[in-house]
This record gives structure tokens, C-alpha cells and sequence, in this order.
DNA sequence: ACCTGAACACCGTTCAAGT
DNA sequence: ACCTGAACACCGTTCAAGT
């Protein structure tokens, strides 16, 4: 706990560490407590920088986002793989932090980065062929469902990471064992439920989205 | 806080006050502390129902499922229409609890609720005319969306209730007033953004999936 | 202006003791 | 067998005091 000199802590600095300590104890490791040591000061001197923890998380949330998007390749003239791309990088990031991600997916962080998130989605919307209502309804159905699985994914991640000894890793083998005349459906697939993975479905649910949107936006 | 007779307590009545404390108290409320006199008995009383504050909310989450499912028209012959129904029933059942919901949607609850519904959507998908690993691949891609929609819809409510002060309800607002020049496309939509509820949206994003479902086990 | 240290009002969980 | 009460090891946040 080396002291440091007065007016070297800076609401990024703190907001790098507690990614850190969170990414290595976990998400309940985050606490003012044990930030304050990892930054060489006393835990109640980041509260001079951020007014609770909220206000701490949202700032951790909105530097995912931005490491996200600054990976996406705006310049891609196909419209279907801007949006694949941009889902992919905010997975990548709240999947590489989700005991964070799992505490900030759900925030509206109403940031410099949400303007472009958005922005990005309804220009590709509009190249698609969508325009005023339903460019804004699709953009919603758009990248709600980009978030909510991407906020899911990561809890999943952030809790099978802290309870996997309890609830164990394979789920799947429980529903191979479940009774048939119970079961009947569930039994004719139960082979196939271990091979998929979720990165897979992600893809999948999307494209399936963005194929129906393809259908809309150039009726038959 | 009038004593109650020994052995009176259970893992149900449990269940409905601690419902009853987070509904009226929020998520944040729901403590052993406050349980206690709620139920009319030492905090930690309830420890000896449940192991740990977990299995407290992973019977919760059992509870809130299962009766999402009492209102499922299991009869219904329409694949999609069972489907449908199964969606607006969880969402309603987590929308109804979301301080709760957000807390558990994202477990794998591995009980009897859960495996009736599993049974349920891959009997749709088989019915809509897929089989093996398209029904288990297309089986995830249908359930995780559902429950990462609501999931997701429940966290947004409960930190919608808990921090409505701050971040404002009309975040919409924010978008009609951003820099034109800076996002073209949201200012091209921005007047229809505070149309669409959220409602719609799931619906919408599951209309659009089972859209896409269709088209693939039936091709043109 | 920025940081510290003590204090306040909470948590979940353990455990010896009561009935 | 079931419940209580005290205790332990934590939290976030406030605030007077230091430099």
C-alpha cells in the first residue's frame, strides 16, 4: 500500500482498478473498501471522485461500451454485418468482464457511446430500407435484443463463475436423464441440447431477427 | 410483531412474505433482517428453511415461473400461439416482480417449472417441423431470447423503480435534442423513439423470430 | 482542494444457548 | 426440532479533522 501524492487519483485511473479487482475477485470484491488499498489511498477517497457507487458503475459500464464499439468496423458497407459486428464486440466485452457487465448491462448509460451505439444501428436499419416509425421500432426490437442477450450472457457468465460448484457445469445432462412418458419432446432432442453453445444461439437469434427484417424492409 | 407457535413457519409462506416485502420495499429491502418480523419471528429463523439468501431466491424464482406456467393454454393447437402465450406469460409473472425477477431470471432454476417449459417449446418447434438438432439448436435460440427479454424487461423495471429520480423517465427526450449533424439517422427517427413501449418491442423481436422459425422449417 | 479516520446504520452467516 | 440472541466479518456513506 505504497501512499501516493495528493491529486494523482483520477476518476479513470479508478475506474481501470476496479475493472481489475473485479475481473480477478469478483464482482462482490468491488467494494469501496477494497478499491482504496488496490489504489494506494483510503477507500473513502473515491467517493471525492465518484458521488456513490452507482455513479462508479455507470462510468464502468459506459468505458465497456466504448471499448466496444471502438473495435467495430463503421466503414462496412454491408449493412447486415455492421450490426453483426457491433453485436459481436459488446458481447466480446461485457462476455470478458461479466461479473461488470452483469452489474451495468442493464443501465441506460445515456452516454457519448450509446449516441453512436444507436446511431450506428438505425443508420444500417435505413440502408435496409426502413424509414421514420418503423426504423424506430425495429431499431428498438433491434438492439434490445443485442442487450438483453448480451446482459444475459454476461449474469450467466458472472453467476456460473461464482456458483458453479453448486448448481454444476452440466446442466444439459439433467434433462438427458428426465422420464420420456414425461418428457416425450424434451427426450427426442436431449442428444443435440449439449452441442450448442451459446455464442452459437447469439448469432443464430440474431441472424433469424435480421432475416425478418430483410423480409420487411423488402416485401416478396 | 406478535410471536407465533413453533414450528408454524415454511418454505412457502417464506416465499409469498418475502414476495410481499420485495413488491412493496424493493429488491434492496429484501433482507433476513426485515424478513424476520415480517413473518413474525427472529431474522434468523428463516436460515434454518434455507441454506443461504441464494436458495431463498432461486425458490422465488421456482415460485415465479410456476406460475407464469398455471396460465399457459397448454391446449392451444397453434404452435406459435403457444409460444406466444408462454412468452406473455413469463413476461407478466417477472414484470409483475421485477425488484425479484431481476434477481433470479438469469439462474438456472432446474426444477419442475422449468422442465414442463422446455417441453413446451421444443413440442412447438417439432409441431412447426423441426426435428434433432435443429429443434434443440432453434429450441435455445427461442428460450434464451425469451428469458433474456424478460430478464432483461425485469432489470430495466427494477432499476427503473429504484432510480427513477435520477436517471429521468423520458430518456427519449435526450435523443430528440441531440446534434443533428453529429447523428443524421437518430435525428431522422427521433420523433417516433417515445412512441414504442417495450411491450411491443418483445412481441415484436418474438413475432420476428418465429417469423424467421417458419421460413426455415418450411421453405419456400 | 484533496484525503484520512472514525462513526453510523446497515448486511449475511455462525453458533452457543434456550424451550 | 425449532427458534433466539449475541457475535463476527463485512458493507456504503457521512462528516469532522488534517495537510
Amino acid at each position: 500500500m505504497a501512499k501516493r501524492e495528493r491529486g494523482t487519483l483520477s476518476r479513470a485511473e479508478i475506474v481501470k482498478v476496479a475493472l481489475e479487482v473485479a475481473e480477478a475477485d469478483g464482482a462482490e470484491a468491488l467494494t469501496f473498501r477494497r478499491l482504496g488499498p488496490a489504489l494506494g489511498v483510503a477507500p473513502t477517497a473515491v467517493l471525492r471522485h465518484f458521488r456513490d457507487k452507482d455513479e462508479l458503475l455507470l462510468a464502468i459500464g459506459a468505458q465497456l461500451l466504448e471499448h466496444a464499439l471502438s473495435e467495430v468496423d463503421t466503414d462496412e458497407p454491408d449493412w447486415r454485418k455492421r450490426i453483426m459486428s457491433l453485436a459481436r464486440a459488446s458481447r466480446r466485452a461485457f462476455v470478458t468482464h461479466p461479473r461488470v457487465a452483469a452489474l451495468v448491462a442493464t443501465r441506460t448509460l445515456r452516454q457519448e457511446a450509446e449516441f453512436r451505439t444507436v446511431e450506428l444501428i438505425i443508420g444500417a436499419l435505413e440502408q435496409a430500407g426502413l424509414h421514420g416509425r418503423a426504423a424506430a421500432s425495429m431499431y428498438r426490437a433491434v438492439a434490445d435484443t443485442i442487450l438483453a442477450w448480451t446482459a444475459f450472457e454476461a449474469n450467466v457468465h458472472a453467476v456460473g463463475l461464482d456458483v458453479m460448484d453448486r448448481d454444476g457445469l452440466a446442466w444439459t445432462r439433467e434433462y438427458v436423464v428426465l422420464p420420456a412418458d414425461r418428457y416425450p419432446h424434451i427426450r427426442n432432442v436431449a442428444e443435440h441440447l449439449s452441442d450448442v453453445n451459446r455464442e452459437d444461439q447469439f448469432e443464430l437469434a440474431l441472424e433469424l431477427i435480421l432475416d425478418a427484417v430483410e423480409m420487411r424492409a423488402k416485401p416478396i
